[in-house]
DNA sequence: GGGTGCAGTGCAACTAGTTGCATAGCCCTA
DNA sequence: TAGGGCTATGCAACTAGTTGCACTGCACCC
């Protein structure tokens, strides 16, 4: 599993709290790798059993206290390895391609209506990520080591929901098409 | 879930086995949905429970017997059901961006190789997508219900791994000259 | 007659992920 | 001062998915 990994990723580039994996999780590291805060605390516990990360208690003021953890030598050994060894690409799970493919098994109409609705959720995902972008990495070429790689994720994410945005556009104009004639 | 709902989608297109239903998996469901035949077995089991499917075992000679599911009319009307209803876009879990993104923390040489085999591996099953494609579906603007919903979740996972290809060499050629420098 | 391989079904144990809820301190506003 | 919202952590119960194994029957080949 990867979740692990993830947090190792995210905690070696900062160290912080499970509520603050939580958020980052929320944005930037969610968008290719999704997980709740429960999954979160359940596995950072996990991983200071195996000596990955270590953690220490953090008293704020203003508000409650807080646990942070960062990476210990085994997390980055482990990370290391894991970052070299080969993996399989992830299964595929994709509703709405089910649905597509249902299609004729139920009101075509509505269906339009729930890709339609999806097409607009991918576009407005690409526009976040076009607006990180932009702000963020104004002069791609000149990126090196860590930022390049987080640009070079991001780009996949823009990459990814441009093609979704697209298919569903593509699903549209055939599905009224068809219902048409 | 979804399982349920992609198995009632390959039942209506055309009842069969848990067996037959685990290959299609295999092949043509399993390119946006993946399920493996324990799942599917005991899925199938629970949809009977709920009326979803009717199942009979049928003798055959020369081989064992199997259970024929099909799709019963608490199924169908579920699937309607569930075609219509409003659902979230997959959570994305993508490990190899999660290991793109960590590259800075382990050997971004052993991670280039990584990316290219992934990239080899997108390129094939483009292939393999593009063949059916043009095997399948020589004229798409002829097609018109069930064949055209299955014509356009292929071009989805056509879209998808070009997507990924495209990705990739870009990770590659970006990596590589860091590496360079 | 023994091995391989496919068709066919299934249990048991495990790992991973989701959902609902609980708790607790502090801030701000109506 | 009561309620809502944010930070912060966590349990318990559930659903979903994976992995390893076990069994049957037949066909085919050496």
């Amino acid at each position: 599993m990867a979740l692990e990994h993830a947090i190792l990723v995210s905690l070696d580039e900062r160290s912080g709290s499970g509520y603050e994996l939580a958020q980052r999780f929320e944005k930037s590291i969610g968008f290719f790798w999704a997980a709740t805060h429960q999954q979160i605390y359940r596995t950072l516990k996990r991983m200071v059993g195996l000596g990955w990360v270590s953690c220490h208690e953090v008293a704020q003021d203003g508000r409650p206290d807080k646990k942070v953890y960062e990476v210990a030598e085994a997390g980055r050994e482990e990370l290391a390895r894991w970052l070299a060894a080969p993996g399989e690409p992830e299964t595929i799970r994709h509703d709405l391609s089910v649905k597509v493919r249902g299609a004729s098994s139920g009101d075509a109409k509505a269906l339009i209506g729930e890709v339609a609705r999806h097409r607009d959720l991918h576009a407005e995902r690409l526009d976040v990520y076009l607006a990180i972008e932009k702000k963020d990495f104004p002069d791609p070429s000149a990126l090196s080591g860590r930022p390049l790689h987080q640009y070079l994720v991001l780009r996949g994410g823009i990459r990814a929901e441009r093609a979704l945005v697209e298919w569903c556009d593509e699903v549209l104009a055939a599905m009224r098409e068809d219902d048409r004639r």
